[in-house]
DNA sequence: CCGGATCCTATTTGATACTG
DNA sequence: CAGTATCAAATAGGATCCGG
């Protein structure tokens, strides 16, 4: 049994999957590999998210220490900037094996149906 | 939005996601790299899973092609064994990077306070 | 030994409206 | 612009018992 920013795993593939596990985490993660996004950037990108869950994902990869939010007060128009940390950044080669799998399965295993 | 086995995904990493996601799949999957295990054998490997979530999570993992279920009906004390199948053996890379990646993330930031 | 059936709880996610 | 509040729905997961 392992223990990670508070949270109890039976393993440690358990542990990532803490941290970047549920639907949206590993598609906003996979964003920001590309560099910083405002609020309002991600939530276009992805589409079908509600408000309420993109916030509350993002709340979370904050408090796994993955992503860093910078907030720009200079004028009345709110800026908000997320970014992956140091730490998020190893990451990025499991979020792109993971995006490949992906596709890969898109291509080869997609028509099959599930008769075996 | 793509679609796989049945199911819709809005990203090709949620597609993965939506495959080797939950509390116990990777779990599961990790023991399989090693070779074929019984059901109970798993069961014990994995301490706290109850009977059912076991049982369903070895369906969906079935579902989607990645494992297989063998029956040997020799005698009375059925034996079942699990699998990865050709295509589940593709996720090995994934699965062993999310257990690094687990254990390198205990070793250098577990002790860490959400102080940023 | 291997699970299916049933019942229940907890967590996650979504819809919608509203605010500094 | 970047969220929060509130409510409801969906999903996941657990406890327990039972049967082939």
């Amino acid at each position: 049994m392992h223990q990670f920013k508070g949270k109890q795993y039976p393993c440690c593939t358990s542990l990532t999957m803490g941290v970047i596990g549920g639907k949206w985490k590993t598609v906003i993660l996979f964003y920001l590999i590309g560099g910083k996004l405002r609020y309002n950037e991600l939530r276009k990108k992805m589409g079908t998210v509600t408000e309420r869950t993109l916030s509350l994902q993002l709340q979370q990869l904050q408090e796994d220490g993955v992503i860093q939010r910078e907030v720009f007060y200079s004028k009345p128009p709110l800026k908000v900037e997320y970014s992956l940390t140091e730490f998020g950044k190893t990451l990025i080669p499991i979020l792109e094996a993971i995006a490949q799998w992906g596709d890969y399965a898109l291509e080869n295993h997609s028509a099959e149906e599930n008769t075996q």
